[in-house]
DNA sequence: TTGTAAGCGTTATCAG
DNA sequence: CTGATAACGCTTACAA
């Protein structure tokens, strides 16, 4: 009798899962069989995979995820870094993709850089390491060395939440700069020629840049100098815009319509603006970015610049797993450009007659 | 020559990662040598160390995760299942259990189950399969089996944004039902008799019953009867918030205060409220629980119940670790108790004279 | 301190 | 359609 059938025998465990071994046994079948019943149940003929199963079930099996993964080299789990889990900008979108993923099998492997492409790096390598099988990035700011771990360990990725027009790289996503820039021209046309704007800081954030030049565009396009347009740069939160505003409208010559680069920083404004009294938009206007929740909850509500997040998220996910399973090739996928819109609510209004 | 040594000469693998049999025959030591440095360097010397990492370095060595998890029986993956990602009420508790988890070499899987017990019954088995060493779930409310496969493979877990007084589970988290208690008290302190609630669906949700139990509480401490208290349900997001507001004030006899199970409904309820020309809180009151971000941007402010998120995801996660080392044998770690606050904004005030 | 070698539980290749 | 059996890359006694 060969020893390696006495194998199960011997080793007396107590609480560990039943594996392959046990259910090929119970079955009356080889491991293999078993193997396939799950992977490829067509392979198999009907009666064996009948007692297969039943066995399964009743020893409660459930593969070993590592086993699985040695063996057949992928691990079935994506990973996508953004940059903030704290507050709801990239929630809808993540969740699409999250969803997406999940009907095709996929688990998804979440982390948060907080806007550092250092941070970013080490957590590309760590996804890497941790099997992930392809990768969702936000905006193509980051250091030349993730790109490098990506290249060389060949794991596909996508980049969302912006569009490259020159590198050739796969996005997906939408053209922040235009975008900004078509919100601001709404903004001129009102009679508006003090602005200002409230935008994250731009450095490592390619989306706030784009952004802010889409204000400048606008600016151009009405004869006006960019370079007078007085920009504050501070981290997404509620409390930095409501800061960021007081510093706006206490300077000398206060703007009468400020551009936030995101919802939450325009939320900031609004709330600090009632604060000091001013009305919106009789007094100053106010625009946002991204249409999430707070837009519509705010008083008045905010206009603002609506992305398809769900939409993303879910091509994103498509486009990830074609990408997986090689439907490319070697060649990177074509990028997909969505459009955006303008939602209006109530916060941008003409200018003030006084300054008119 | 044993042919196990020529193995690695044989295959001429083009594209595949470096494999610690790499490493070791660049470092001129064995693969053992190799596993120990990058796991317990303590345990080798000085000069072999730095040969070894000088070959990792050089090859780009990542272990490979499927490997290494195969081998050790562990993932070094912990997985969070909540009840949802939209909005922002979970975010800076698993944020912080994140980051916890991470400065400990742990990296967090996250899925969310839509507030339903059929699906985290579903997610509890993914993750299990997809090898999490450890589990968070939030509230206490799920299936018994997912209780079951916990329970069989022997996979800590614990419970959060709950406490449990009789179950054998180990918990963190604060008393949801003397919270709200505690609140109502407050609201009858004004002056207020008519309340109303607007809740989260009970069913399947233990904060959303004990929050409830909460006002039924305070109402019996001031001698009125809790069977009078209309209570809306509804799903979480800011419009089923504010329809039920609607629904509320404009049947037979309007509340003076309406207490919301959470803030998002809350915010909802106070831009309604708004638009309805209802004045917060001189015409009617409204509260909400959990003091996330929106709570500050709603004009009045929210006065609600702060629960300390960050604080219980640092020992959510502490704790996980310390079971999962084993710390506890097979006890159940005890259980934590935090203490919650009630944040005053604006949005409660005094029982408006006609109803005084 | 280091090396040897036996697993870990799958998948996949090849015969039958 | 099914069964042997060789990988897969790492950890970990056990020896030296």
């Amino acid at each position: 009798m060969p020893e390696e059938k006495l194998r199960r025998q011997r080793t007396g465990r107590a609480n560990s899962s039943p594996t392959l071994e046990d259910v090929a046994q119970k079955a009356g079948v080889s491991t293999a069989t078993v193997s396939r019943c799950l992977n490829a149940p067509a392979r198999v003929s009907e009666a064996t995979r009948k007692q297969v199963l039943e066995a399964v079930n009743q020893l409660g099996y459930a593969p070993n995820f590592g086993a699985r993964a040695l063996a057949a080299k992928r691990t079935d789990t994506f990973g996508a870094i953004i940059p903030t889990m704290e507050n709801a900008i990239f929630a809808r979108g993540l969740q699409a993709f999250q969803e997406e993923l999940e009907q095709n099998g996929i688990t998804l492997l979440v982390s948060s850089s907080s806007y550092s492409p250092q941070l970013e790096e080490k957590q590309v390598h760590a996804l890497i390491a941790r099997g992930a099988d392809a990768l969702l990035l936000i905006g193509h700011d980051r250091t030349p060395k993730s790109y490098d771990l990506l290249e060389s360990k060949g794991i596909p990725h996508v980049i969302a939440w912006s569009i490259a027009h020159d590198v050739p790289r796969t996005s997906i996503g939408f053209d922040n700069r235009n975008a900004m820039k078509t919100l601001a021209l709404e903004v001129l046309k009102l009679g508006h020629r003090d602005l200002a704007v409230i935008s994250a800081p731009r450095e490592g954030n390619d989306r706030a840049r784009e952004r802010c030049q889409g204000v400048a565009d606008a600016l151009i396009q009405f004869g006006l100098r960019p370079t007078d347009l007085p920009i504050i740069e501070t981290p997404y939160s509620i409390s930095n815009g409501a800061e960021a505003f007081q510093t706006l409208v206490s300077s000398g010559n206060r703007p009468t319509a400020v551009l936030c680069g995101n919802d939450v920083l325009a939320a900031g404004a609004i709330s600090r603006a009632r604060e000091l009294g001013l009305r919106v938009p009789d007094d100053i206007s106010i625009t946002g970015f991204d249409d999430i929740e707070i837009a519509q909850i705010v008083s008045p509500g905010l206009t603002t610049v609506h992305v398809p997040h769900r939409k993303m998220g879910i091509h994103a996910a498509r486009l990830l797993i074609a990408m997986r399973n090689g439907e490319y090739g070697d060649a990177p996928a074509e990028s997909l450009e969505l459009q955006v819109t303008i939602t209006w609510r109530g916060s941008l209004g003409p200018v003030p007659l006084r300054n008119a």
